[in-house]
DNA sequence: CTATCTGCAAATTGTTTGCAGTCCG
DNA sequence: CGGACTGCAAACAATTTGCAGATAG
């Protein structure tokens, strides 16, 4: 399984910044549809937004709560996981390494979409955001008559640091395929 | 789980070429390297040939396998599909319904990518072909270091069919909720 | 002949579900 | 108080693996 490493850089005030709003857009969210806050959900919505590791899976948030609060179930975690995809809160995402992962959705203004590329090296993922593709929607539009609600592009190929390891690498192979013959 | 249905139309005299083809670009591959032609395989690259569905599950070729090879096991399904990515004859896709699914790699050009249309309602998807995101490779170098392999643009949203059934949920919604109040 | 491949069954892994008890509103 | 929510354990579904026998080259 492939580590996702997504680094993000943010200052203490920030942070608390997008605690206060996200917490806020929860809260708010939550009173309009017959749901509860929980303890359970604060947390799990904390730890996404404290954590400098910017898309986690069920897993991964699981191991992080438990420190605050031992005695969350993993079930939990998957149910909440869910309920705030639903709620526009996280974004589930698919970096093909065998779980979902989540990221927080904070940037909720509309065409603008951000994208990952995905390091086939060491699976690193870095984000892109991008109004590459901004005229997309209106042209999938004319010609499928598809309604576009969201995208998502993922971009396969080699970090700086792992073309570096290939061509290495493959200087070696053909080295040690000259002493062979 | 999502039913992908993608139809693909094709004449019997274009099947036999994209047959042969596919063949012998397994034949090739399969001798470059030390790996064995067995009947499983030529079985399974069959089935991806003759098929009208043009992105399967690993259960769904072991189906239509078991036709032809009633011996055959579920884990050699996985084994060859597995394979045969590596050898680029498959492409893995992953639609978001629980399960990888694969289709030919038939069009193995450089620069030529096709994107997938998702339909959030009925769970379709539509194929479309083409170079909107040619540019972008160039992009990602310059501005990441990041040397593309290939991407997967991913398009959710609603098909012209599912438009018309929500607008008229949305219609009916909103009569039950003028009835109540 | 022998390394690769296969079928089978068992094991793994990520995720979901049923249920009895807990807790927010 | 009552329905929503939780933890737990069991259930699930997709995929992988170990192994003894089969088979291609």
């Amino acid at each position: 399984m492939a580590t996702v490493v997504t680094e993000h850089t943010e200052t203490e005030a920030a942070k608390e910044e997008t605690m206060s709003y996200m917490m806020k857009r929860m809260k708010e969210k939550i009173k309009d549809k017959k749901y509860k806050m929980t303890s359970q959900r604060q947390v799990i919505l904390r730890t996404f937004v404290n954590s400098n590791i910017r898309h986690m899976s069920a897993e991964e948030v699981f191991e992080r709560v438990k420190k605050t609060a031992p005695d969350i179930g993993l079930a939990t975690v998957y149910r909440t996981l869910d309920l705030f995809t639903t709620m526009d809160l996280l974004k589930k995402l698919d970096f093909d390494d065998g779980c979902s992962r989540y990221e927080l959705n904070d940037h909720e203004e509309e065409g603008h979409f951000h994208h990952h590329l995905i390091c086939l090296g060491c699976g690193k993922v870095w984000e892109c955001n991008d109004d590459l593709l901004e005229t997309l929607e209106s042209i999938l539009q004319k010609r499928f008559h598809f309604q576009t609600v969201d995208h998502q592009l993922k971009v396969y190929g080699y970090c700086e640091e792992c073309q570096k390891k290939r061509a290495e690498e493959e200087k070696d192979e053909k080295a040690r395929h000259a002493n062979e013959e």
